[in-house]
DNA sequence: ACTATTTTGGGTTGATTACCCACTTCTGAA
DNA sequence: TTCAGAAGTGGGTAATCAACCCAAAATAGT
């Protein structure tokens, strides 16, 4: 469960017909705190993301903090209607949930949609360093084809 | 019943047909304070937000506090329309509720056609950090659509 | 005061999800 | 190649909870 350790890999798995996907072992521990919760994020259309909870409400923390210090600049009036505004935002983006059995998501209502990939159907699995991310297929190909060619020449230069 | 954790989460309901909705009970619970009751508000148009009585007289006083402030440094003619506003605020905006058994809220007359949503039809439920907010479905779509674009790239820069 | 209508609380049902277990597949060692 | 253990998958079952329905209570109207 060391976060220090980078998350890696890119693996296909299909969803089942209740909505279940298993998680490689190795990263559903990556993405699991030590009170065993987990917080599913809406990333972008068809890209969602898992947390260690812990690791999220860091995150969390910062934009806040953010968020504080314009608030600060304003009127006390604004504050309250900004404090809203975040917990609102941050209530559709994210959620959190716990794995079953350690390693298994159910993906919630509401992030169905979201993701766009119909029971049965496949998902690609991805491990992005601090959190792993759940694709649809094709908006991972589409992003890969968009942010290859970038990657490439770098990649060229390591392997010469 | 801490007030220093946010309320999160979204879920869609629906309205019964005597304009009553049951909210999440752990929702209901944070909006709930120790003399059961609640305030019912008018936010805008399709939406309403319920608070914790206690954090909701909070937020009045803070905006009394300013247009105390403001009327202070102000002329005399500006004295008359911010009490008036007040006075409206007062007395249209909001309204001490309680909340029925299994967490039930009663949409009063008066707040149905603000939220205007047909009994029925369904309504989101979305926790906003200090309160929660019921949403007509459209509008809460509309202001997402608003919205995101500027959240979205605060939380990339905390990733980056 | 009695009836009709609205409001409120409580019970029921059906759908969803958590939990559990069994079967299959994969991996690595002998 | 076979075997043992781990990992992944599928599905049954029980518990939970929202939506619906109904009965009791309250209110209004005549």
């Amino acid at each position: 469960m060391a976060t220090n350790i980078l998350i890696t890999g890119e693996i296909k798995r299909t969803l089942d017909e209740r909505h279940r996907l298993t998680l490689p072992t190795e990263m559903a521990n990556a993405v699991t705190d030590e009170a065993g919760n987990t917080v599913l994020v809406k990333e972008r259309a068809g890209c969602l993301s898992l947390w260690r909870a812990a690791d999220w409400q860091k995150r969390l923390d910062d934009g806040i903090a953010i968020i504080e210090q314009k608030m600060s600049a304003g009127r006390m009036e604004e504050r309250w209607s900004e404090v809203q505004r975040l917990g609102r935002l941050l209530s559709t983006r994210s959620k959190e949930i716990q794995l079953a059995k350690r390693s298994r998501v159910l993906v919630p209502e509401g992030f169905r949609e979201f993701l766009n990939v119909k029971p049965g159907g496949e998902v690609m699995i991805v491990g992005a360093a601090i959190c792993i991310e759940i694709w649809n297929p094709s908006n991972w190909l589409e992003l890969l084809q968009a942010e290859m060619p970038e990657f490439s020449p770098l990649f060229k230069n390591l392997s010469g």
